[in-house]
DNA sequence: CTGTATCCTTAAAGATACTG
DNA sequence: CAGTATCTTTAAGGATACAG
C-alpha cells in the first residue's frame, strides 16, 4: 500500500519487529509453523492466501532469518529458527488478547504445555513481581537518538495520569 | 493494499486481533499512547504519517473501544481505554524481540517500572513456571470451528519434531 | 489545533496459467 | 508439490488545500 514509510527510522524496536513480521500474513505463517505446519502447500490451505504472496513471504521470512528452508530442493520445509521461536510469546501474548477482547472469551486454539495444561496468561513482571500496565515507565535506552530522548522527556511528564 | 481478504474467517484469535491492530500503524499509535500521547498532533509529530491516515486510525481504534476520546469537540484527548492497555504485555514482547533480535541488543526505549527499574523479558509459563516456545501444544478451544479441529489434528503428530 | 476533502501514486493482494 | 510469471484490481498511504 503505497508504503514508502521506512518504519526504521522511527529508532523503535517496536517499528523494527513490525518491519519485519508487521504486515497481515508473517505472523500468521509464524503462528501455523508454530503449530507444525512446514510444507507450503500446508501454509496455503490454513490461510488461503494466493501462492505468490505465500511465495514472497515465506522468502522473506527466511531472508529476515526467522524461518530456515530445508531439505530438498524441489520439495523444502520450513521451519521456526531460533529468531522465529522468539516470537512465541509475543505471538502467544497477542492471541490471548484477541482471546478476551474480540472472541469474547471462546478462544479457538488453547495453548498448553507438554501435558495439556493451559499456559498462564502471558503479563509483565519485574524481579517475576507481576505488573500492571500503568506501572511502566520508559526511559531512553543505549540506543535511543536524540528525538526519541526528546519526546520520552516531553512524555515523562505526563505519564502518571494514565 | 487490495486486501478484501476477511483474517476473521480464520477462526483464529490472533487473526482477530491482527484484524483491529494488524495494520502498519496503530500499534505504533498504541505505542506511543502508552508512552503518554495524547492529542494528534503528539502522535503525528511522533509517527510522521500523513493527517488524514492519522485522523482515520485514531477513528477506527475508538470504534474498536481501544482508544478513548475525551474533551473538548474541538481539541479532544486520546487515551487507551482497559482494552488498549491490555495490549501492553504483547507490545512490550514484540518490542523487546526486536531489542533482542533486530536492533541488535541496542534498545532504543528502555520500559521500567514505576522506579526505573527494567522489566523483566516478557516470557511463557505455566503456573508460573517458565516455559520455552518448544514446550508448546495446541487444543481445539471452546470456539474451534470444525475446520480449525481438522487443522490442529493434521499438525499435533509433528509438533513434536519442533 | 484538529481535523475533512481531494487527488494521486504505488505496492500489496488476488487470480490464473505455466513449469521443473 | 512448490513454486514462477503475468496481469489486474483495489485499498493504503502521502500530499496538500481547506475548514471549524
Amino acid at each position: 500500500m503505497a508504503q514508502k514509510t521506512d518504519l526504521s527510522r522511527l529508532n523503535c524496536s517496536l517499528a523494527g519487529a513490525l518491519g519485519i513480521v508487521g504486515d497481515w500474513w508473517s505472523l500468521l505463517i509464524v503462528r501455523d509453523a508454530l503449530l507444525g505446519a512446514r510444507r507450503f502447500a500446508e501454509f496455503q490451505k490454513s490461510l488461503g492466501l494466493a501462492r505468490n504472496i505465500l511465495a514472497d513471504r515465506l522468502k522473506r521470512l527466511a531472508a529476515d532469518g526467522v524461518l530456515s528452508r530445508e531439505g530438498p530442493e524441489r520439495r523444502p520445509v520450513y521451519k521456526l529458527t531460533e529468531k522465529g521461536l522468539a516470537l512465541a510469546p509475543a505471538l502467544i501474548a497477542l492471541m490471548q488478547w484477541g482471546d478476551r477482547w474480540v472472541a469474547g472469551d471462546r478462544p479457538p486454539v488453547m495453548v498448553t504445555d507438554r501435558d495439556g495444561r493451559p499456559v498462564d496468561a502471558v503479563g509483565l513482571a519485574r524481579d517475576s513481581r507481576p505488573l500492571t500496565p500503568r506501572d511502566l515507565r520508559f526511559a531512553p535506552g543505549v540506543g535511543a537518538d536524540p528525538e526519541t530522548r526528546m519526546f520520552l522527556a516531553a512524555m515523562s511528564s505526563r505519564v502518571e495520569e494514565r
